[in-house]
DNA sequence: ATTATATCAATACAAGTGTATTTTTATTGC
DNA sequence: GCAATAAAAATACACTTGTATTGATATAAT
C-alpha cells in the first residue's frame, strides 16, 4: 500500500477557491498556492492538472454550492425569493456577500484575454444558470398574478444578471461586502414597483 | 541638442491606454508594450517610470477624458442626459462602450490585491466624479421637476454607479460592447418611472 | 567637423514563473 | 523485516518578468 494523502481532496478546492477569489488567478503563484491549500506542488500538478486545472476545479465547486443552495430557492420561488437573492449580495451574515467580489466576475475580466474554451464555459455556464433561475422565478411571480402576465420576464432576467454582476465588481473594488448596497436598493425598489397590487 | 524622440507623448499614453484597456495589466509585459505603444523600454522606464508608471498616466487619460467628454453634458442636464449617458454604454457607436469593457473597472477588480494607494486613488476618484455628475443631474431634475422633489439623488446615484460597473462588467465578460443592453433598458425604464407625469 | 546631449537598441541581470524530475518518506501486504 | 506502492519533499529546468546597464546613434550649437 502506498503513503497517504496528507490532504482532504475536498477541503484543498475549497481552499482553492477561497485563495483565487481573493487574490485573482495570475496574482497567486504556486508555491503560495501550496501554503494556502495544503497541497504540494506534486499534487497540484498529478492530482488538478497543474495550476490551471486547480482553477477550474475551483470554479466548478463555486458554482455548483452557489447553484445548490442560494439559487435552489428561485426554482419555486416568486418575487420575493429574487429580492432575498439580491439582498443577500450585500448582506453581512451572507455567503454570496464578499469583500472580494464573485470568482466568476473576476474570473471573467481578469481572464478575458486567455480566452480559454473551459474557462469561458465554466463561466458561461454560471451566467446561463444564474438568469434561468430569475426567469424561472419570474414565470413562476407571473403565473401567481405577483406581477403583470405581460412582462417581460426573459429581458428582466438579462438585466437582473447584470445588475449582480455590478455589485460583485462594486463590492471588490470598494473592499467591502456591502459595498453594492446602492443598487440593490434600486433593484428591489424596482421589483417592488412591478408587483400588481 | 539631443537625439530627438521618436514617439509622440500622447500618442503613446493613448496606445497604452488601449492596450492595458484590452489586456489587462498583469497580462501584458513590457516587451509587448513596446510594440503596442511604440515605446522603447528605455522610454517607458525613464519617461514614464516603468510599467506601473506608465499605467497610471493611462487611468489619467482614461479618466479626464471621460470626464471631460461623455460626463460634462451631465453638469447641466436632468434625466434625458442620464439617460443618453447609460444608453451610450451599449451603443455600438459611443466612445464609452467597448467589448473590453472599462479600463478602471478592470484595474478595481484585477489589481484589488495590490493596493497600490495610488492605484486606489485614481480608481477612486473617478467613481467619485462619475457620481457626483450624477448626483448633480439629478438634482438638476428635481430643480426642473422632472422628478418628485423627495427623491433621494444621492441613493440614487450610488446606484447607477454600480449599475454602469455591471454594464462594463459585463461588456467585458460577453466580450460585446452591447452585452450590458438589458441592464441599461431597466435602468431607463426604472428612470423613465420616476418621472412626474 | 567636433562636441555635447539625450535618445534608441541591444544586452545583461536577478528574481520569479509553472512544470518536470529525482530523492526521500510513509504506508500495507507479504 | 522486506518489497511494493504512491505520495511528499527537494531539486532542477527552461522560460518570462521588470529593470538596469552598456554602447551605438541622431540631432544642433559651437
Amino acid at each position: 500500500m502506498a503513503r497517504p494523502k496528507t490532504y482532504d481532496r475536498e477541503e484543498a478546492i475549497r481552499n482553492a477557491c477561497e485563495a483565487f477569489w481573493e487574490h485573482g488567478y495570475q496574482a497567486l503563484g504556486v508555491r503560495e498556492l501550496e501554503t494556502l491549500t495544503g497541497l504540494s506542488k506534486t499534487a497540484i500538478r498529478s492530482e488538478f492538472g497543474g495550476k490551471e486545472g486547480l482553477y477550474l476545479e475551483a470554479l466548478a465547486l463555486y458554482s455548483d454550492a452557489a447553484i445548490s443552495s442560494v439559487l435552489a430557492p428561485l426554482k419555486e420561488g416568486g418575487m420575493s425569493q429574487i429580492i432575498d437573492f439580491l439582498e443577500g449580495l450585500v448582506d453581512q451574515g451572507s455567503i454570496t456577500s464578499s469583500p472580494w467580489g464573485c470568482l466568476v466576475v473576476n474570473t471573467g475580466i481578469e481572464n478575458a484575454r486567455i480566452q480559454s474554451d473551459k474557462l469561458h464555459a465554466a463561466t458561461q455556464s454560471y451566467w446561463d444558470a444564474l438568469e434561468s433561475h430569475f426567469a424561472q422565478a419570474l414565470d413562476n411571480a407571473c403565473a401567481r398574478h405577483e406581477i403583470a402576465p405581460d412582462t417581460d420576464t426573459a429581458a428582466l432576467a438579462k438585466g437582473l444578471v447584470t445588475a449582480v454582476m455590478g455589485v460583485h465588481a462594486k463590492n471588490r473594488s470598494a473592499r467591502a461586502q456591502t459595498g453594492g448596497h446602492a443598487l440593490v436598493a434600486l433593484m428591489v425598489t424596482y421589483l417592488d414597483s412591478l408587483r400588481t397590487v
